[in-house]
DNA sequence: GGCGTTCCGGTTACCATATAACGCCAGTGG
DNA sequence: CCACTGGCGTTATATGGTAACCGGAACGCC
Protein backbone atom coordinates (compact mmCIF):
# COMPACT_ATOMS: atom_id res chain seq x y z
CA UNK A 1 0.00 0.00 0.00
CA UNK A 2 0.84 3.64 0.19
CA UNK A 3 1.62 4.08 3.57
CA UNK A 4 4.90 5.72 3.19
CA UNK A 5 4.02 7.66 0.18
CA UNK A 6 0.60 9.01 2.04
CA UNK A 7 1.71 8.68 5.35
CA UNK A 8 1.82 11.39 8.09
CA UNK A 9 5.08 11.96 9.47
CA UNK A 10 4.75 9.28 11.72
CA UNK A 11 4.82 6.75 8.71
CA UNK A 12 7.53 8.48 7.62
CA UNK A 13 9.46 7.82 11.22
CA UNK A 14 8.59 4.64 10.71
CA UNK A 15 9.75 3.87 7.43
CA UNK A 16 12.96 5.89 7.96
CA UNK A 17 13.27 3.55 11.02
CA UNK A 18 12.76 0.80 9.21
CA UNK A 19 15.53 1.88 6.51
CA UNK A 20 17.87 2.44 9.35
CA UNK A 21 17.58 -0.72 11.08
CA UNK A 22 17.96 -2.19 7.52
CA UNK A 23 21.53 -0.65 7.20
CA UNK A 24 22.80 -2.25 9.85
CA UNK A 25 21.57 -5.93 9.41
CA UNK A 26 18.56 -5.22 12.07
CA UNK A 27 15.08 -6.21 11.49
CA UNK A 28 12.38 -3.91 12.32
CA UNK A 29 9.66 -6.89 12.57
CA UNK A 30 6.10 -6.08 12.72
CA UNK A 31 5.92 -6.43 16.32
CA UNK A 32 8.97 -3.51 16.85
CA UNK A 33 7.27 -1.75 14.46
CA UNK A 34 4.12 -1.27 16.33
CA UNK A 35 5.42 -0.83 19.63
CA UNK A 36 7.64 2.07 18.11
CA UNK A 37 4.20 3.56 16.82
CA UNK A 38 2.90 3.42 19.81
CA UNK A 39 5.86 5.37 21.54
CA UNK A 40 5.74 7.62 18.81
CA UNK A 41 2.09 8.28 18.62
CA UNK A 42 2.26 9.12 22.61
CA UNK A 43 4.74 12.07 22.33
CA UNK A 44 5.15 11.55 26.07
CA UNK A 45 7.43 9.40 28.04
CA UNK A 46 5.33 6.02 28.14
CA UNK A 47 4.89 3.21 30.40
CA UNK A 48 5.50 -0.43 29.38
CA UNK A 49 2.39 -1.38 30.66
CA UNK A 50 0.82 1.20 28.94
CA UNK A 51 2.10 0.29 25.72
CA UNK A 52 1.18 -3.35 27.05
CA UNK A 53 -2.51 -2.53 27.15
CA UNK A 54 -2.39 -0.46 23.78
CA UNK A 55 -0.41 -3.62 22.15
CA UNK A 56 -3.10 -5.89 23.40
CA UNK A 57 -5.90 -4.18 21.06
CA UNK A 58 -3.79 -5.33 18.22
CA UNK A 59 -2.60 -8.33 19.69
CA UNK A 60 -4.63 -10.27 21.88
CA UNK A 61 -1.31 -12.55 23.73
CA UNK A 62 0.82 -9.60 24.08
CA UNK A 63 2.73 -10.05 27.67
CA UNK A 64 5.18 -8.35 29.70
CA UNK A 65 7.92 -9.99 27.34
CA UNK A 66 6.60 -8.97 24.18
CA UNK A 67 6.57 -5.07 24.73
CA UNK A 68 9.61 -5.32 26.84
CA UNK A 69 11.91 -7.36 24.05
CA UNK A 70 10.89 -4.75 21.38
CA UNK A 71 11.19 -1.64 23.74
CA UNK A 72 15.15 -3.31 24.23
CA UNK A 73 15.75 -3.76 20.85
CA UNK A 74 14.75 -0.16 19.94
CA UNK A 75 16.73 1.27 22.65
CA UNK A 76 19.65 -0.74 21.01
CA UNK A 77 19.12 0.77 17.99
CA UNK A 78 18.70 3.93 19.52
CA UNK A 79 15.03 4.39 18.48
CA UNK A 80 13.65 5.33 21.43
CA UNK A 81 14.93 6.37 25.37
CA UNK A 82 14.26 5.78 28.62
CA UNK A 83 13.65 8.06 31.06
CA UNK A 84 14.78 6.80 34.39
CA UNK A 85 13.06 8.69 37.18
CA UNK A 86 10.14 7.88 35.08
CA UNK A 87 10.36 4.02 34.39
CA UNK A 88 8.56 5.21 30.94
CA UNK A 89 10.04 5.13 27.56
CA UNK A 90 10.06 8.03 24.92
CA UNK A 91 10.96 8.66 20.70
CA UNK A 92 14.53 9.48 19.96
CA UNK A 93 13.83 13.01 18.58
CA UNK A 94 17.84 13.92 17.36
CA UNK A 95 17.75 13.43 13.83
CA UNK A 96 20.61 15.54 13.84
CA UNK A 97 23.32 12.50 13.11
CA UNK A 98 22.86 8.82 12.51
CA UNK A 99 24.27 7.44 15.78
CA UNK A 100 24.79 4.20 14.19
CA UNK A 101 22.32 2.51 16.58
CA UNK A 102 23.90 2.80 19.40
CA UNK A 103 23.22 5.50 22.66
CA UNK A 104 24.19 8.97 21.87
CA UNK A 105 24.62 12.10 24.37
CA UNK A 106 21.29 13.50 25.40
CA UNK A 107 19.50 15.19 28.30
CA UNK A 108 15.99 15.44 29.27
CA UNK A 109 13.78 18.29 30.37
CA UNK A 110 11.04 17.00 32.08
CA UNK A 111 7.91 19.83 33.06
CA UNK A 112 6.68 18.47 36.42
CA UNK A 113 3.47 20.55 35.44
CA UNK A 114 1.86 19.03 32.42
CA UNK A 115 4.56 15.97 31.80
CA UNK A 116 6.46 17.17 28.45
CA UNK A 117 9.23 15.82 27.78
CA UNK A 118 11.66 17.21 25.13
CA UNK A 119 15.35 15.94 23.89
CA UNK A 120 18.00 17.97 23.93
CA UNK A 121 21.61 17.22 23.19
CA UNK A 122 23.80 20.29 24.38
CA UNK A 123 27.56 20.21 23.85
CA UNK A 124 28.68 22.35 26.41
CA UNK A 125 26.62 19.56 29.49
CA UNK A 126 28.55 16.59 27.49
CA UNK A 127 31.45 18.36 27.74
CA UNK A 128 31.17 19.21 31.47
CA UNK A 129 30.17 15.68 32.35
CA UNK A 130 33.53 14.26 30.44
CA UNK A 131 35.66 16.75 32.46
CA UNK A 132 33.91 15.95 35.98
CA UNK A 133 34.34 12.46 35.25
CA UNK A 134 37.56 12.49 33.80
CA UNK A 135 38.68 14.85 37.02
CA UNK A 136 38.32 11.74 39.45
CA UNK A 137 39.77 9.22 37.05
CA UNK A 138 36.77 8.01 35.77
CA UNK A 139 36.25 6.65 32.39
CA UNK A 140 32.71 7.62 31.53
CA UNK A 141 31.11 5.28 28.86
CA UNK A 142 27.19 6.92 28.97
CA UNK A 143 25.44 9.57 31.13
CA UNK A 144 22.03 10.25 32.18
CA UNK A 145 20.54 13.51 32.49
CA UNK A 146 17.00 14.29 33.15
CA UNK A 147 16.84 17.53 34.37
CA UNK A 148 12.82 18.32 36.38
CA UNK A 149 11.22 22.11 36.74
CA UNK A 150 8.39 23.88 34.27
CA UNK A 151 8.51 23.99 30.29
CA UNK A 152 8.23 27.38 28.46
CA UNK A 153 4.86 26.82 27.81
CA UNK A 154 3.74 25.87 31.71
CA UNK A 155 5.97 28.80 32.92
CA UNK A 156 3.53 31.41 31.21
CA UNK B 1 26.19 5.10 76.17
CA UNK B 2 28.92 6.19 75.04
CA UNK B 3 28.65 5.57 71.50
CA UNK B 4 29.13 8.57 70.00
CA UNK B 5 32.27 8.48 72.45
CA UNK B 6 33.75 5.48 71.36
CA UNK B 7 32.34 5.19 67.86
CA UNK B 8 33.74 4.89 64.53
CA UNK B 9 33.07 6.88 61.74
CA UNK B 10 29.80 5.12 61.08
CA UNK B 11 28.75 6.16 64.56
CA UNK B 12 29.71 9.87 64.20
CA UNK B 13 27.94 10.17 61.20
CA UNK B 14 24.90 8.79 63.14
CA UNK B 15 25.32 11.14 65.47
CA UNK B 16 25.46 14.21 63.15
CA UNK B 17 22.62 13.02 61.39
CA UNK B 18 20.65 13.09 64.31
CA UNK B 19 22.08 16.55 65.17
CA UNK B 20 21.44 18.20 62.06
CA UNK B 21 17.68 16.72 61.86
CA UNK B 22 17.44 18.72 65.21
CA UNK B 23 18.48 21.69 64.05
CA UNK B 24 15.39 21.61 61.53
CA UNK B 25 13.09 20.39 63.89
CA UNK B 26 12.62 16.81 62.15
CA UNK B 27 13.56 13.51 64.51
CA UNK B 28 16.02 10.94 63.79
CA UNK B 29 13.80 8.10 65.13
CA UNK B 30 15.34 4.86 65.98
CA UNK B 31 14.07 3.40 62.73
CA UNK B 32 15.12 5.64 60.84
CA UNK B 33 18.94 5.91 62.58
CA UNK B 34 17.91 1.98 61.83
CA UNK B 35 17.89 2.31 58.34
CA UNK B 36 20.36 5.09 58.10
CA UNK B 37 22.92 3.19 59.36
CA UNK B 38 21.98 -0.18 56.95
CA UNK B 39 22.19 2.41 53.80
CA UNK B 40 25.69 3.89 55.40
CA UNK B 41 27.06 0.01 56.02
CA UNK B 42 26.34 -0.54 52.74
CA UNK B 43 28.84 1.84 51.22
CA UNK B 44 27.59 1.57 47.43
CA UNK B 45 23.68 1.90 46.33
CA UNK B 46 21.70 -0.47 47.51
CA UNK B 47 17.72 -1.12 47.07
CA UNK B 48 15.21 -0.93 49.39
CA UNK B 49 14.19 -4.48 49.30
CA UNK B 50 17.91 -5.67 50.14
CA UNK B 51 17.35 -2.97 53.27
CA UNK B 52 14.11 -4.53 54.25
CA UNK B 53 15.67 -8.22 54.16
CA UNK B 54 18.52 -6.75 56.73
CA UNK B 55 16.06 -4.60 58.38
CA UNK B 56 14.06 -7.70 59.52
CA UNK B 57 16.94 -9.22 61.43
CA UNK B 58 16.61 -6.16 63.71
CA UNK B 59 12.66 -6.04 63.30
CA UNK B 60 10.71 -8.92 62.41
CA UNK B 61 7.70 -6.62 61.07
CA UNK B 62 9.01 -5.18 58.60
CA UNK B 63 7.40 -4.48 55.69
CA UNK B 64 7.77 -2.17 52.68
CA UNK B 65 5.98 0.49 54.19
CA UNK B 66 8.33 0.36 57.14
CA UNK B 67 11.67 0.97 54.93
CA UNK B 68 10.05 3.08 52.33
CA UNK B 69 8.73 5.44 54.70
CA UNK B 70 12.01 6.01 56.58
CA UNK B 71 14.00 5.98 53.34
CA UNK B 72 11.40 8.94 52.34
CA UNK B 73 12.30 10.53 55.34
CA UNK B 74 16.28 10.53 54.80
CA UNK B 75 15.53 11.87 51.10
CA UNK B 76 13.84 14.78 52.62
CA UNK B 77 16.41 15.55 54.90
CA UNK B 78 19.47 14.67 52.23
CA UNK B 79 20.98 12.23 54.09
CA UNK B 80 20.26 10.16 51.29
CA UNK B 81 19.76 10.13 47.37
CA UNK B 82 18.51 7.65 45.18
CA UNK B 83 20.20 6.46 42.30
CA UNK B 84 17.53 6.16 39.71
CA UNK B 85 18.86 3.72 37.42
CA UNK B 86 19.70 1.31 40.08
CA UNK B 87 16.09 1.60 41.76
CA UNK B 88 18.86 2.25 44.85
CA UNK B 89 19.92 4.34 47.70
CA UNK B 90 22.87 5.27 48.85
CA UNK B 91 24.30 7.49 51.81
CA UNK B 92 25.09 10.84 50.89
CA UNK B 93 28.71 11.74 50.94
CA UNK B 94 28.50 15.99 50.19
CA UNK B 95 29.55 16.94 53.49
CA UNK B 96 30.89 20.90 52.24
CA UNK B 97 27.98 22.38 52.76
CA UNK B 98 24.98 22.01 55.21
CA UNK B 99 22.10 21.64 52.45
CA UNK B 100 19.41 22.53 55.24
CA UNK B 101 17.78 19.31 54.85
CA UNK B 102 17.09 19.72 50.79
CA UNK B 103 18.30 18.52 47.91
CA UNK B 104 21.56 19.21 46.20
CA UNK B 105 22.93 19.44 43.16
CA UNK B 106 24.96 16.40 43.09
CA UNK B 107 25.92 13.86 39.97
CA UNK B 108 26.84 10.35 40.38
CA UNK B 109 29.76 8.23 38.86
CA UNK B 110 28.88 4.78 38.28
CA UNK B 111 31.31 2.19 37.83
CA UNK B 112 30.07 -0.62 35.94
CA UNK B 113 32.15 -3.00 36.54
CA UNK B 114 32.67 -2.93 40.30
CA UNK B 115 29.67 -1.51 41.20
CA UNK B 116 30.69 1.41 43.46
CA UNK B 117 29.43 4.75 43.06
CA UNK B 118 30.83 8.39 44.12
CA UNK B 119 28.94 11.35 44.99
CA UNK B 120 30.31 14.61 43.15
CA UNK B 121 28.91 18.04 42.75
CA UNK B 122 30.55 19.64 40.17
CA UNK B 123 29.72 23.66 39.92
CA UNK B 124 31.09 23.06 35.76
CA UNK B 125 28.25 21.08 35.24
CA UNK B 126 25.33 22.29 37.43
CA UNK B 127 26.30 25.79 35.36
CA UNK B 128 25.79 23.96 31.96
CA UNK B 129 22.97 21.93 33.06
CA UNK B 130 21.25 25.59 33.94
CA UNK B 131 22.13 27.11 30.95
CA UNK B 132 21.07 24.33 28.75
CA UNK B 133 17.57 24.33 30.25
CA UNK B 134 17.67 28.68 29.86
CA UNK B 135 18.55 28.19 26.70
CA UNK B 136 15.14 26.45 26.12
CA UNK B 137 12.95 28.66 28.35
CA UNK B 138 12.85 25.90 30.71
CA UNK B 139 13.28 26.17 34.39
CA UNK B 140 15.01 23.86 35.97
CA UNK B 141 14.03 22.88 39.55
CA UNK B 142 16.63 19.51 39.58
CA UNK B 143 18.58 17.48 37.80
CA UNK B 144 19.26 13.98 37.83
CA UNK B 145 23.01 13.29 36.44
CA UNK B 146 24.78 9.68 36.42
CA UNK B 147 27.74 8.92 34.96
CA UNK B 148 28.19 5.56 33.80
CA UNK B 149 31.86 3.60 33.08
CA UNK B 150 34.65 2.47 34.75
CA UNK B 151 36.08 3.94 38.32
CA UNK B 152 39.69 4.61 38.37
CA UNK B 153 40.58 1.50 40.27
CA UNK B 154 39.05 -0.74 37.93
CA UNK B 155 40.60 0.54 35.00
CA UNK B 156 44.15 0.11 35.90
C1' DG C 1 -5.26 15.99 84.85
C1' DG C 2 -8.06 15.62 80.66
C1' DC C 3 -8.37 16.36 75.89
C1' DG C 4 -7.42 17.01 71.04
C1' DT C 5 -3.98 16.85 67.50
C1' DT C 6 -0.06 15.20 65.22
C1' DC C 7 3.47 12.13 64.21
C1' DC C 8 5.16 7.49 63.89
C1' DG C 9 4.88 3.10 62.47
C1' DG C 10 2.52 -1.74 62.31
C1' DT C 11 -0.36 -4.35 59.15
C1' DT C 12 -2.78 -5.91 55.07
C1' DA C 13 -3.51 -5.67 50.58
C1' DC C 14 -2.43 -4.37 46.32
C1' DC C 15 -0.42 -2.25 42.02
C1' DA C 16 3.62 -1.43 38.88
C1' DT C 17 7.89 -2.66 36.75
C1' DA C 18 10.87 -6.15 34.93
C1' DT C 19 12.92 -10.67 33.94
C1' DA C 20 13.69 -15.93 33.86
C1' DA C 21 12.87 -19.96 31.60
C1' DC C 22 10.87 -22.93 28.36
C1' DG C 23 9.55 -24.05 23.88
C1' DC C 24 7.67 -23.52 19.15
C1' DC C 25 8.23 -22.16 14.50
C1' DA C 26 9.95 -19.80 10.38
C1' DG C 27 13.93 -18.61 7.83
C1' DT C 28 18.58 -19.54 6.41
C1' DG C 29 22.63 -21.97 4.99
C1' DG C 30 25.30 -26.10 4.94
C1' DC D 1 17.36 -32.87 4.93
C1' DC D 2 19.43 -31.05 8.94
C1' DA D 3 21.37 -27.81 12.19
C1' DC D 4 21.28 -23.36 13.70
C1' DT D 5 19.51 -18.90 14.71
C1' DG D 6 16.34 -15.18 15.61
C1' DG D 7 11.82 -13.81 16.91
C1' DC D 8 8.24 -14.40 19.78
C1' DG D 9 4.35 -16.85 22.50
C1' DT D 10 3.56 -18.44 27.16
C1' DT D 11 3.85 -19.11 32.12
C1' DA D 12 5.63 -17.93 36.22
C1' DT D 13 8.10 -15.17 39.24
C1' DA D 14 11.20 -11.54 40.96
C1' DT D 15 11.63 -6.78 42.22
C1' DG D 16 10.10 -2.10 43.21
C1' DG D 17 6.55 0.89 45.21
C1' DT D 18 1.83 2.56 47.42
C1' DA D 19 -2.85 2.90 49.41
C1' DA D 20 -5.54 2.61 53.26
C1' DC D 21 -6.53 1.67 57.83
C1' DC D 22 -5.48 1.53 62.55
C1' DG D 23 -3.44 2.08 67.22
C1' DG D 24 -0.43 4.15 70.29
C1' DA D 25 3.02 7.58 71.92
C1' DA D 26 4.20 12.47 72.29
C1' DC D 27 3.08 17.08 72.51
C1' DG D 28 0.48 21.28 73.45
C1' DC D 29 -3.22 23.45 75.54
C1' DC D 30 -6.71 24.62 78.72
Amino acid sequence: MAAVRDGGPLELALAAAAAACATRGAKLTELRRDVLRLVLEAGQPVGAYALLDRLKAARAGAAPPTVYRALDFLLEQGLIHKVERLNAFIACTDHAHDHAGHAHPHQFLICGRCGATAEIADAAVSAALAAAARAQGFRAARATVEIEGTCAACAA
